[in-house]
DNA sequence: TATGAATGAGCTTTCATTCAT
DNA sequence: CATGAATGAAAGCTCATTCAT
């Protein structure tokens, strides 16, 4: 039972240094963190750090995966069976602007560690990275072929591109957007950015004669 | 006489070395990005930089706003007044893809620091860089605008929103794109790309019925 | 009775602990011995290490002085009234090649502590090796004393002098020798050892005319 | 010419970098000894010692190295073509007994690296040692063996074991000698222990009959 | 102007020691 | 008695910046 709720502690500990960490490198980057602050963020001695991760990479590998990986759960979570395509792409679109907008200081680093040059010596996390955007990226082609089949999406235009279109205004929707933890404003926001989004991608911007 | 070619020999040198920190930078970002490096790449002594950047903070900045401003300075020279604004959008999207296909390791650093965040001790280039970013913006929003007028876009979509659809797919076509410095190629490639950015951007992805 | 099994058994665990200490500081020196190390060695948790000595210097110490008393203890049951001066000296150091052929490693650690200036900071554990030091070389030069009036060492030579011949010879031999836990094979190669120390300092190497 | 002075200058900073680590290293051994001491003992600021130097341990075998390779060049320089053997061991005997009695510090430190498993770490170093270590003992082999050649010294006993006795009395000698920075008298004490060595050596201490 | 040796603040990391359980 | 998580002082090393030449 003590041990039990020892190491429950000791994972709570790991995701309380995590959050430290998470919004130190968020505010600063990798390099200009220091240990030292994020230690003093999360509480704790400089020295109990290095007890939970290896190495400043380590925590910064770890810190990030965690986060992308809880941006998978919530886009797992909010897609179901029932859905069709465009519901998929909805949801998805509105649950990364809404978790963005909720960790908007995350955005920043994200968009950096999404860069082959700058993780030259992130190898790991580069690559773990790159997995879950593959992965991602898979599912929404897939997403749009059956879309395709089931007649709502034109035939006509590679998958690849309508997904890298697709990716590209809910990025930018994010980038344009200011941080915001009041759910109510938020929610009506991105409401509005999702639909816009899904209204250009569906039906293009050109004067219909 | 010797005052202007001191001058003109100056300003070639601050060219060279912002060449050689362009490069360094982009390699490794910033905070790693090591002086010595960039001297020696310059073929300078690390002393001299200093005679003409005051600090490192100047080097990135005065670097990173060179490039800028060349590549607005591409942009501008592909427009001219005969262009309908479809092919003002087209040229701008074409131009940007080929600018960072030749200046690939450029992207990821010029992502980074279109980060309010993360820039927060390069606060003077951030403001720089702002106006910029808002001033391609805005001249998108007028070229949109102009295409509402002549009947080519839409008029129930707002400009804002079109802008930032057609600015999310650019970026993120450069973001899939690889380096390249092969000119035939690369025109191809981008020509491709950038037919599949408009078409979907006009089009849309919908089946039509 | 359970408060003497307690003593006889925590005088076995610093026994053990001191083993494992001694593994480590005479695999590693002194600085570069973790405790951690020592520790899971010994099969015990860090704490525990802490009930049974003051400090890394208090293991230090005791577990060097535990090692050279049961040198001193195996001299001195290999020495018997009986024996004459030569026989002594050779018993002397047939015993010392032996030890530390069998405990090679802990040969370096013991060289290094001879030393005045390095042991600075172990100033108890340097006091009590002088005095064992000096007890043996005592012992070694009435041993001497009492050849030259049985008439089996020249006179003409300092007793101290001899002495530090022979134990230079010793120490030198031990020096040469590789780790070995074979003992008969260790027991040839040092018996050998022994006969030609003992004709060197005996007869010395001089042409006889 | 200022070119020649500054290399030349770069050159006598690096030893004098060299003795303030020695003085250092040999008073508290290599893993006591900080960086910044040694600095401070140069004179100089802790960055300044890495422009001459790659990290501790490079400091550590230099300086090691250095002295040792001083210590080289004075046996050589003290034995000429026209010494018999004896006459050789008798100087290689003398000018290690004066080396080490102006450089006692050293000793110490001497004598632990001169240890396998204490140089785990310093490999490099360790190896370059081990040579410059059997450089000499070769060479007193083929000392040994034009003594016995000539004439001078018994043929029935292995050069090795003799060298292994030679080397054991000098090295024991070294431990005894306290520091001394006084010629004259150190010269005195010196030539009576290379006298005693080098009798006992020669003669042996048995009494003749 | 140009140099590059020198600086030292600041960083990551280790590890002997403590103490609540 | 035993534990091992927590501590924080202290170490090695880097690198932007300065300045005498």
């Amino acid at each position: 039972m003590a041990k039990a709720a020892g190491i429950k502690g000791k994972e709570q500990k790991r995701k309380k240094i995590m959050e430290a960490a998470l919004k130190i490198f968020s505010k600063k980057g990798y390099s200009p963190a220091a240990i030292d602050e994020v230690a003093r963020e999360a509480g704790i001695a400089k020295g109990t750090l290095y007890l939970y991760f290896q190495d400043k990479e380590d925590l910064f590998c770890s810190t990030i995966l965690h986060v992308i990986d809880n941006l998978a759960l919530l886009l797992q979570k909010n897609i179901n069976e029932q859905m069709n395509p465009l519901e998929i792409l909805k949801s998805l679109a509105f649950y990364q602007l809404k978790f963005f907008s909720q960790n908007r200081d995350f955005f920043g680093i994200f968009q950096t560690i999404i860069n082959e040059n700058l993780l030259s010596s992130h190898k790991k996390l580069f690559n773990l990275l790159l997995i879950r955007k593959q992965d991602l990226i898979n599912y929404e082609i897939n997403v749009i072929d059956r879309g395709k089949r089931e007649g709502l999406i034109r035939s006509d235009i590679e998958s690849e591109e309508i997904v890298n279109s697709f990716d590209g205004m809910v990025t930018n929707s994010i980038k344009q957007m200011g941080y915001c933890n009041n759910n109510v404003n938020t929610g009506i926001d991105v409401e509005k950015k999702v639909k816009s989004i899904m209204q250009i991608l569906l039906d293009g911007v050109s004067e219909r004669k």
